[in-house]
This record gives structure tokens, C-alpha cells and sequence, in this order.
DNA sequence: CGAATACATGAACATGCGCTCATGCATTTG
DNA sequence: CAAATGCATGAGCGCATGTTCATGTATTCG
């Protein structure tokens, strides 16, 4: 049990940061490269970056490269269905 | 955006936390008492009061008191079927 | 009433986290 | 090729978090 409570943790852990659940709402529009989700949050590529591994450690999101940019997106549809579950139950 | 992220967030951070989805765990069997709780997850009471305190500010455990104990329980059901359906997505 | 029980709480300490800054590595452009 | 662009990463700093320890409060028991 807690072996499993710790993958838990982790796995809600990558969801507990206001700039992630920013960059998964961003991403559940369409898919993005990382100069453009810093630019629309305004913050650093380099912060977004950091982010952006957290998100993929967590394989939220995938992403492939096209030239010297990056292209990320959510990894599945899982993740749209838990952000919009918690986002009505926070609505009431 | 950034507000409701940033409610989203606090509630994500209180589901990160392998003590307190223990908890979660146990009162998804039965309502319990802290002293149980604790002796159930080898720890003291002191450490799972203030976990349980967290659980109660994000509104995922009630409780109510009986003489010298206080009985605490899930706070609905979407508590079960969230930590349920995030279980099961963990499981593949 | 006094001791013990069940729980809550504040301070303190160690650990982890998010951002910045500096740097590095591909890829593209001039 | 050299400079610039897009992104990744490691170190470091400030801040939040989880546990322990000490203490406080209500309730029950002898």
C-alpha cells in the first residue's frame, strides 16, 4: 500500500503546480512548442523547460521535434478527462 | 486562468502526499478515529492530525466527535472515484 | 477532584520544489 | 563557417512542506 500511495503522490504531485495545470490547459487546445507556451504565460523558455520535464516524467505530455523546435502535447486523453473531472468539481 | 490553476494546484497538493492517500486508502473503507488511523499507518497522532487537518482544508474528509474521539470519514463520494479512476490509470 | 486519554496546534528542523542564471548543444540562417 | 535561434540542464537561492517535540484543551475514569 505504500509503494502505491508513493506512485500516487508522485503522479499528483506533477499536477499540483499552477504553471503546469497552466501549460496542460494550453496544451489540451492545441499542440505547442515551448517559445510559444512561455510567451502566452509570460514566463521564461527556460522555466517553461523545467516544467515541461516534470510534465513528461510524469508522461502527461509527449512531444517531437521538427527542426530546432519542440513540439509538445498531452500525452492522451486521460489527462484532459482528470483535469476537466477536478476543474467542475472545484466549480460548485 | 491563473486563479482557477492556482485552486486547481491546492487541491492536486493535497492529494500529493503518500500519508495522506493512506488515509484516503483507510477511509475509503470505514469512518475512523485519529488514534486508529495512526496506529494503522505506524505513526504518531501528532503527524496524522496535521495530515488530517490538510485533508479537511481541501475539503476531502468530515468528521464529527463522539466523547473524547473524533470519527473522521470521507467527505463525499467523488473523493473515492477520483482516487479510484487515478488507481486505475497508474495500473497499466 | 486529579490522572489519563484523544486530539489539536505551534515551533523547529530537514528536505524538496520552482524559478533564475549561466552554460551547453543542435539546428538553421546569413 | 560564424552567428543566431530553440531548447535542455545543472547550480543556487528563497520558500513551502512533513515530521517531531512540547504543550494545550476537552473529555472520561478512578
Amino acid at each position: 500500500m505504500l509503494r502505491e500511495a508513493q506512485e500516487m503522490a508522485e503522479f499528483f504531485a506533477a499536477l499540483a503546480d499552477p504553471t503546469r495545470l497552466r501549460l496542460i490547459s494550453l496544451l489540451a487546445a492545441e499542440e505547442c512548442c515551448v517559445c510559444d507556451l512561455a510567451q502566452q504565460l509570460g514566463m521564461t523558455d527556460s522555466a517553461i523547460s523545467h516544467q515541461l520535464r516534470t510534465l513528461r516524467a510524469a508522461r502527461l505530455v509527449r512531444y517531437h521535434k521538427r527542426g530546432r523546435q519542440v513540439f509538445y502535447r498531452l500525452h492522451d486523453h486521460h489527462v484532459v478527462e482528470l483535469y476537466r473531472t477536478v476543474q467542475e468539481h472545484l466549480a460548485e
